[in-house]
DNA sequence: CACACGTCCTGGTAGC
DNA sequence: TGCTACCAGGACGTGT
């Protein structure tokens, strides 16, 4: 699943291979692909012909390019989210042939790539990404939107988003007053987009066990050190998994060129049922919860007395 | 057929 | 009591 190393790396990859273009047309084969936006796939592409890309930003899972307004300060942006299982593909035909993915839903022709790519497309199995062109609006404390943002400005969509663990203007004594201030369960405040945004099912497990914090420990029981542990854990364990492209176990997630990451390999706990702990050697346990699953070591991460599930 | 799960939306609750 | 802010859980969507 594409959590914040993966959609920092395809960040990334568009930086490097795609800003400076100017968007030729577009092509959407799947309406559902282009959702919340005025005009539908139509209106969708009108905005986008013409346009030059002028940076890619990130804040948490949310990825946008903004686009030149010539004269103007920039004002609007190509917003994505890749859910699930969404790709953005950055495509050379000269070099790498035409082909016809079967989950390919919506393709830009782009002109001036530096890269001398001709395509970018965004290519999602199930469906839970999108792509839309929003307004950008300015940033509340004046700093940039996010992670590679050129601009104090942020898409109106993200405007609800909190900042992410590798974002340089985040303030993680915050984020802790925040978690202590909830009545919940740590796992589900650590995927809570508003707290702190980016980390997902895989790393959030992953770093309440490097943290040794049982997922349904109630945040408002929380020591601040114990927070911080839990946040540094997160940061940890997504920067390891960043340096190595991210986490793609099931062949849905690759960077823009196609490229799988290695991280899958570094997991401790996610998907390890019944395999020993790194640490203890306890079987990991799978449990249910929020509807999806959570991931553990009963020797080193005891349930509490007192859980929120 | 159950399962994978990020986000949005809804209905309900806690607390002031 | 009334309001608001917060919280939990269902729906969405496709393919294995």
């Amino acid at each position: 699943m594409p959590e914040l190393p993966e959609v920092e790396t395809v960040r990334d990859g568009l930086d490097r291979l795609v800003v400076g273009a100017v968007v030729r047309d577009v092509e959407v084969f799947r309406e559902y692909s282009v959702r919340r936006h005025d005009g539908g796939p139509a209106g969708f592409a009108d905005q986008l012909r013409g346009r030059r890309v002028i940076g890619a930003a990130r804040r948490g899972k949310y990825l946008w390019l903004p686009l030149d307004e010539p004269g103007h300060e920039p004002s609007a942006a190509l917003l994505a989210h890749l859910g699930m299982s969404g790709q953005l593909l950055v495509r050379d035909p000269a070099v790498a042939g035409e082909w016809a993915h079967p989950h390919l839903r919506v393709r830009l022709h782009v002109d001036g790539a530096p890269s001398g790519a001709r395509y970018v497309d965004f290519v999602d199995q199930r469906t839970f990404g999108h792509l839309s062109v929003t307004d950008l609006a300015p940033t509340p404390d004046g700093a940039p939107g996010g992670y590679g943002s050129p601009l104090p400005a942020l898409p109106e969509p993200v405007a609800h988003i909190a900042r992410d663990l590798l974002d340089p203007a985040l303030d993680r004594d915050l984020v802790v007053a925040r978690l202590r201030r909830r009545r919940t369960g740590i796992k589900r405040a650590l995927l809570d987009q508003t707290v702190v945004s980016g980390v997902g099912n895989i790393y959030a497990d992953e770093a309440l066990w490097r943290a040794r914090v049982h997922f349904a420990r109630a945040t408002d029981a929380m020591t601040r050190p114990v927070a911080h542990r839990v946040l540094d854990a997160a940061a940890e364990v997504m920067t390891e998994a960043l340096g190595q492209g991210g986490t793609s176990f099931d062949a849905l997630y690759v960077d823009v060129n196609g490229e799988s990451g290695y991280f899958s390999r570094s997991l401790a706990v996610y998907g390890q049922a019944g395999e020993p702990c790194p640490r203890c050697a306890t079987p990991v346990r799978r449990d249910e919860f929020m509807n999806r699953s959570s991931f553990s070591c009963p020797g080193c991460q005891p349930r509490p007395r007192q859980g929120r599930w």
